[in-house]
DNA sequence: GAATGTCAAGAGAGCGCTCTCCCCGGCCTC
DNA sequence: GAGGCCGGGGAGAGCGCTCTCTTGACATTC
């Protein structure tokens, strides 16, 4: 248990014998220091393992160089096999890393977790907040936005406050789902949609209307959670009310997976009697039986737009309030 | 952009009319502080909205009542629907949650992104590191246990120098699972084991061994690394070497899950002609087409208790070197 | 009533860093 | 040749907090 004291700046001052501000000045880059002088800093530094004291840097430049991202912990999607959240880290820890910042993680499913989210983001100690698929109006991201703090969201906000954020195209996504359906001669086509409290849930639904009522096909909803449990139950109320039902898309493969399988309990063949497309293309989406017909979203690609976007509005410069990514209608077995 | 000054110490201090040592105080829940001292402060805190600058704090108290947790981003599982990785997550975020401290993420896959790891972590930054899923004999766990900073790992680490960690029972789990196959009549049985570099990998094979080998079965052994795709390559690399086995213990769910479908793709009725018990008990093996018998981790426990030794280790306590946690059987239809 | 003890609250010294001055020396300009 | 300028480097003032030390008020004891 050594504690050994660790370097300082001075230290690495006297030994380089140059002032304190020169190896600072090294440290941080400047271009005004002679080139003798830098290498010598520069070997004192390495010689004496010397490590800048993040906490004294943030007390005098208000910077933190840390980014928190926070997920609601109680959404089942975290922590299922949805690859949503692992996607958006990845992307986000990516693009952090190229700027060496840091990447707070908070979880903010309890009341009292987000009440130390609140205390902790407004409290200034990171230098932006990112927010992963909010649920309902949540109004922390727009009083953050209120006091000057960068945030960009994962998914339009519902609340009253715009908040810049980035988004995929789930409606035109859906829509062309739908379509696709619409085309091979579907015409009893069914949804399981998601949860009408974020914004993915409603306008995948959206999307999944905008195709079936122009075609004049009627509109057969039933709500499910993201979940597969959820997806379960759907299906079975879809097929209690709508037996004759030719298609389902399910507003997420883990619901599509699980309409699948129970599709197949009741006797249905997927794809002859009934197509089902879902929408994420999760992993396990190619290895269902059939492999599943899905529309993809760029996932990384989304946490890696975010944390850009958060890190030019800490930059101060103004960003465009709203980044929509395309999604993809992957075809495999199942419609 | 308001970048309204943030109140102080000394702001709470004139407000309350005392001093700033006795905010402090109060603050830090400090007992020797009149009761009508209290309020009054505590009132001038809420007026002002004042929040601590951490920055300040850590810079005097020499703590960051942040930890950091260390995945390997390479890591095909973490990105996969493998949960091992959110699991970890979870359970870290829990329990530091209870204990007011921050969660920094850090992802150690690249060269570069170890030795940023090495240099934040070296750095004191943190006040304490887990690390999760080691590949290799990785020596920086080791280095920062020398540093005297506090470590844990989950998975005894393969390096030289011993750093405390959290495991679960591999060998144990997997002999009652291959003994399972035995019991039931099994007596050509395979597996597909893991990375050999991770302790996982090693030991789940170890106890594959310890079954087989006092049963006099013969060891037929392909590998893998726990994803999808290397688990279809094993299997027909066991089917082509040895085309009557009658079971596959995969080291892995979703080498498992590869399993079945390839031995479904040959034509073989799993659990007739084949059964099949994976490792993990992912939530997908309840979905697998039939759901998948199962060796469980509680995954978010070891987070859980990984956090936990790790806080006691930064608060001067000493612990267990090793703590192992069991695993469970779960039978479901494939074998 | 003086001496001692006790406990609440204030004073003040930094923690390690950045950054704004300021100085000094060399070079250019007229 | 003198003044001005410029660029490299040093001095020093904090950033906001904690914590030790000290003081002061009051209770206790003989």
């Amino acid at each position: 248990m050594t504690t050994a004291q660790r370097p300082t700046l001075e230290a690495v001052a006297r030994r380089a014998g140059v002032s304190r501000a020169t190896v600072s000045r090294v440290v941080n880059g400047s271009t005004t220091v002679g080139e003798p002088i830098r290498a010598a800093v520069r070997r004192a530094v390495s010689e004496l393992g010397y490590v800048p004291n993040l906490a004294a840097r943030s007390l005098v430049t208000q910077r933190t160089d840390s980014v928190a991202l926070v997920m609601p912990e109680a959404a089942a999607r975290v922590f299922s096999d949805d690859q949503y959240f692992p996607g958006i880290i990845r992307g986000a820890a990516q693009e952090l890393e190229a700027a060496d910042k840091q990447l707070v993680l908070m979880l903010a499913g309890s009341p009292a977790g987000h009440e130390r989210v609140e205390r902790y983001t407004t409290g200034r100690h990171v230098d932006g907040v990112l927010f992963a698929s909010l649920h309902g109006a949540d109004p922390l991201p727009g009083r953050l936005a209120r006091l000057g703090i960068p945030v960009v969201c994962s998914g339009r906000p519902l609340g009253g406050t715009p908040v810049p954020y980035v988004d995929v195209d789930h409606i035109g996504g859906v829509h062309r789902a739908v379509q696709h359906l619409i085309d091979s001669g579907r015409r009893r086509i069914a949804t399981i949609a998601g949860p009408q409290d974020m914004v993915g849930g409603i306008e995948r639904l959206t999307g999944y209307r905008a195709a079936i009522t122009p075609a004049g096909l009627p509109e057969w909803v039933a709500y499910g959670d993201f979940t597969r449990e959820s997806g379960v139950a759907a299906t079975w109320q879809l097929l209690a009310a709508h037996p004759d039902l030719d298609a389902i898309f399910a507003a997420s493969d883990l619901m599509a997976h699980a309409a699948l399988r129970t599709l197949r309990a009741t006797g249905r063949r997927v794809p002859d009697d009934v197509a089902v497309i879902g929408f994420d293309d999760i992993e396990t989406a190619a290895y269902t039986d059939p492999p599943l017909s899905t529309v993809r979203q760029p996932i990384q690609e989304i946490g890696r737009r975010m944390t850009r976007q958060l890190l030019r509005l800490a930059a101060g410069e103004s960003i465009e309030p709203a980044l929509v990514l395309p999604t993809e209608l992957i075809l495999r077995d199942s419609g």
